[in-house]
RNA sequence: GGGCCUGUGGUCUAGUUGGUUAGGACGUCGCCCUCACACGGCGAAGAUCCCCGGUUCAAAUCCGGGCGGGCCCACCA
């Protein structure tokens, strides 16, 4: 039987270690249920302790799996860490205070494995298995792993076969912090305020022009200047020289109808490039091509004496330089906002580089029809990812300079300077320690290895291929793709849920998901986002250590995909108190269930069937609710039919059918003690999703000995059970319950305890028939009948009361 | 500048296929230790449902406009 209290820590201790042992959770390959297979994101190992939007993120879809594996499904659930790119490369940058310049690419790479495994440890047995995820671990992977890297070099083998991969030197969004080419995805807004300079330039004869720049140290990269056509004040300009100051080189000046003539002088120099304003001016006027900035952003020899400086320095003296000249006229702040990179915020340059490409732009439409066919959850985040789609300007680039990575399996030919690609059969390889099999087409049998690794989407994009076994088990793959669900978060629709979806088109043709549900977003209790800067992270251990895993999840479970949740202790306070209250309710009808064997009784009482039709009509929207991944809605109708419909009436209620069974018919009390049994393991059932630790153990000290399952988890999710709708039985409960309300309140406002009995009850109206009993005894109610009441008790029933003194 | 989401008692929110006495939780106040639970029960107070207009017999809910908050994207040389 169950004890006074409940202890969470030993209980959510001891079926962790069951289900591991017992191998619940276990993919079972051999079913013949329908398979409910999950996308899960890998997580960077790299925080050593995790927050509490990772928690909820995390808990919030494992919440799901439960629900389906409960539903019938033989769930695929397989965990993963992301230890590829520059999360883990920054991190083991800074732990052990290495950069690239001084370490070895072997070294370096392996120390980051080392890291990655350690900590991926320890994350998976506070993390995952602290709060009581149901993976299968089995089925873990890493994205670092030779399979996944087999996965990422074959993707790339495969397009490249199929005319979707090329290689091109052109502008590219360049980081020179991490010295490295970055994809559209990668840039951030970085908002600032900055300086706009007017400066004037010389033209042929004595004529001057002012021109409003915010990058002066572009000058010496400067190849033209536009003007717009329209514009009167410098029409006459169009086609002469002008002479830029301190380099002296000339430029044409040119017009071009996207200047805007508002902005600053309404005259532009172009430089190669400050801006894709100038990549667009450059390729369609052909101007010729000057880069005067260097890889690490510093000003090269074309900066003449500036060459060497850094770009904000030089900027700073080019700026001082001028003014000595009288050259700048006018200085303002002007906000605005740039790319920048996304882990470092240095603001992007535009280098042209050779870098390999992954062709995005002739697929938009068909992308967007594609996802299409893939439900989302919610719907209106469908529209965000169209709109990315659309909208966008570059093909993927797919090539990082980095050290850590998925290698690109390439080298060229050192006469030719073809790319010669890996073959299928050897990936995964690495190009600077194996060697390519045969010789160029050209004769030449000398390579030079590619250098350069993938971007970390590269292998990520292919999350579905990788965990459902794409090249391991094709025929399994076959029948087992695309997956049903894709969980994440809405800032990496443009990123993870986008090159997923091109990646699953371009190889197969196919959708990678059947669903794709964001997350909840987690913000502090005043609705920000919580960011180390604000000193306003809240973390899981504390959480766990001050509540427990079920409170946590508890908490979790209040949240709906798709929007955000301020946190907020007090729910947290909430979730403790419906869980003792779930413990202390179960106490009580347990113990009165004694030696019980359950059994349909003969006839069921007008209350019984009351309880057991709400029930049946909870079963069925909370099972809608759970399919359509609304959660939270989910959980508070299971609290509100627990608390108050359970607890509140139909125990009261039934309280003296226990105690005086010798004053009711057998069928009576049979009647109570089967609804009790349905009802709470029902609404044990719908909770154990959520809460899955106190529902397990509660099953396990009494259920068990009746039921098949030897977990709650792999038990039978409640089935909508239509020879339990009882309409009319409905109603009447509904007056029962209002009665005895309204009674309560009699008793409430003359201060009057609610165990005094009462002398005399006479309520006015027929329905309560059936349940007079019911009201009598609940009540205390010594003489009750129906009839002519003066009383006006009830705002429904006239009832009259006469109190016994 | 474009797109999307959102605005309900002190706080967090449910309800938005139009019709409810606008529901709940936390907080406040009063009463009640009724043999599961005082980490409980019963009850009370507290809401111009952001504002203005429109459609309608009827709007928190639909439409238009405005204001506020949030997110995503684009951007100014």
């Amino acid at each position: 039987m169950l004890k006074k209290t409940y202890d969470f820590r030993k209980s959510e201790n001891k079926w962790q270690k069951f289900w591991e042992r017992e191998r619940i959770f276990r993919f079972d390959p051999k079913s013949k249920k329908p398979v409910f297979s999950i996308d899960v994101p890998p997580p960077y190992a790299s925080a050593g302790h995790l927050h509490i939007g990772h928690a909820l993120h995390y808990t919030q879809f494992e919440i799901i799996a439960r629900f389906r594996r409960m539903s019938g499904f033989n769930v695929y659930f397989a965990p993963c860490f992301d230890n590829n790119g520059l999360p883990t490369e920054k991190y083991v940058e800074e732990k052990f205070g290495i950069d690239k310049t001084t370490t070895t690419k072997h070294e370096f790479r392996k120390l980051c494995l080392k890291e990655s495994k350690r900590v991926e440890k320890v994350y998976s047995d506070n993390v995952f298995k602290g709060l009581g995820h149901s993976y299968d671990w089995s089925l873990l992977y890493t994205t670092i792993d030779p399979e996944s890297q087999k996965v990422s070099q074959m993707s790339f083998l495969d397009l490249w076969k199929k005319g979707f991969v090329y290689r091109s030197e052109e502008p590219t969004l360049w980081c020179t912090k991490h010295q490295t080419a970055l994809a559209q995805a990668e840039i951030e807004d970085l908002k600032r305020t900055t300086v706009l300079d007017h400066i004037i330039f010389d033209l042929e004869g004595k004529k001057r022009i002012e021109i409003a720049t915010t990058r002066p140290e572009l000058l010496p990269a400067c190849v033209a200047i536009f003007v717009h056509p329209e514009d009167e004040r410098y029409r006459n300009l169009v086609g002469k020289k002008a002479k830029v100051p301190i380099f002296g080189h000339e430029v044409e000046i040119m017009e071009d109808k996207k200047v805007d003539p508002d902005f600053g002088t309404g005259i532009v120099m172009v430089c190669t490039f400050g801006d894709t304003a100038d990549i667009e001016w450059w390729k369609t006027h052909k101007l010729p091509l000057k880069i005067c900035v260097t890889k690490d952003g510093k000003l090269n020899e074309l900066a003449g004496k500036y060459a060497g400086k850094d770009l904000t320095e030089a900027r700073k003296e080019i700026i001082n330089d001028l003014e000595k000249e009288g050259r700048v006229t006018r200085k303002e702040n002007l906000e605005q906002t740039v790319g920048a990179c996304w882990r470092c915020q240095t603001p992007i340059e535009f280098l042209p580089t050779k870098q390999w490409f992954i062709k995005t732009l002739d697929f938009k439409k068909e992308l967007i029809k594609q996802g299409r066919k893939i439900r989302w959850f919610p719907k209106f985040y469908q529209k965000r990812y169209e709109d990315w789609t659309r909208n966008l300007a570059w093909d993927w680039c797919i090539s990082r300079q980095r050290f850590y990575g998925v290698p690109i399996p390439v080298w060229y030919c050192k006469k030719c300077g073809k790319p010669k690609l890996a073959e299928e059969k050897d990936i995964p390889v690495d190009p600077e320690v194996d060697r390519p099999k045969g010789k160029c087409e050209c004769g030449f049998s000398e390579f030079i290895p590619e250098e350069d690794v993938f971007d970390t989407w590269m292998t990520s994009s292919m999350s579905p291929e990788i965990a459902m076994r794409w090249l391991e088990k094709p025929r399994d793959f076959e029948n087992r793709f695309p997956m049903s669900m894709r969980p994440q978060s809405h800032d990496i629709i443009r990123t993870w849920a986008f090159y997923t979806i091109l990646k699953a088109y371009l190889h197969f043709r196919k959708i990678p998901w059947k669903d794709i549900a964001i997350g909840t977003y987690v913000l502090d209790s005043k609705g920000r986002g919580m960011h180390k800067s604000k000193g306003n992270i809240v973390w899981t251990e504390d959480l766990l250590e001050k509540y427990s895993v079920d409170v946590v999840r508890y908490w979790v479970g209040t949240a709906t995909f798709g929007e955000d949740l301020p946190y907020q202790e007090k729910d947290l306070v909430t979730g403790q108190r419906f869980l003792t209250k779930l413990w202390n309710a179960s106490r009580f009808t347990l113990s009165n269930l004694k030696g019980y064997r359950p059994k349909k009784p003969r006839k069921l009482t007008e209350i019984d069937k009351w309880i057991l039709s709400k029930l049946n009509d909870l079963v069925k929207k909370t099972t809608k609710d759970f399919e359509e991944y609304m959660t939270g809605s989910a959980k508070t109708k299971v609290e509100q039919f627990f608390w108050h419909t359970f607890c509140d009436h139909y125990l009261e209620i039934v309280k003296d059918r226990l105690y005086n069974q010798s004053s009711y018919e057998k069928w009576e009390a049979d009647s109570a003690k089967f609804t009790l049994y349905r009802v709470l393991l029902s609404i044990l059932k719908l909770l154990a999703p959520v809460t899955p630790h106190v529902t397990e153990e509660i099953y396990q000290l009494y259920f068990r000995k009746n039921e098949r399952s030897k977990s709650i988890h792999v038990s039978d999710w409640p089935r909508f059970d239509s020879s339990l709708v009882d309409r009319n039985a409905e109603k009447v409960g509904d007056i029962a319950v209002d009665v005895i309300a309204s009674i309560r309140k009699f008793k409430s406002e003359n201060s009057i305890s609610l165990a005094e009995p009462l002398r005399y009850v006479t309520i006015d109206s027929n329905r309560v028939k059936p349940v007079l009993k019911d009201i009598q005894k609940t009540m205390r109610i010594e003489n009750i009948r129906i009839g002519r009441a003066k009383g006006k008790v009830s705002e429904i029933f006239k009832i009259e009361l006469e109190i016994r003194k």
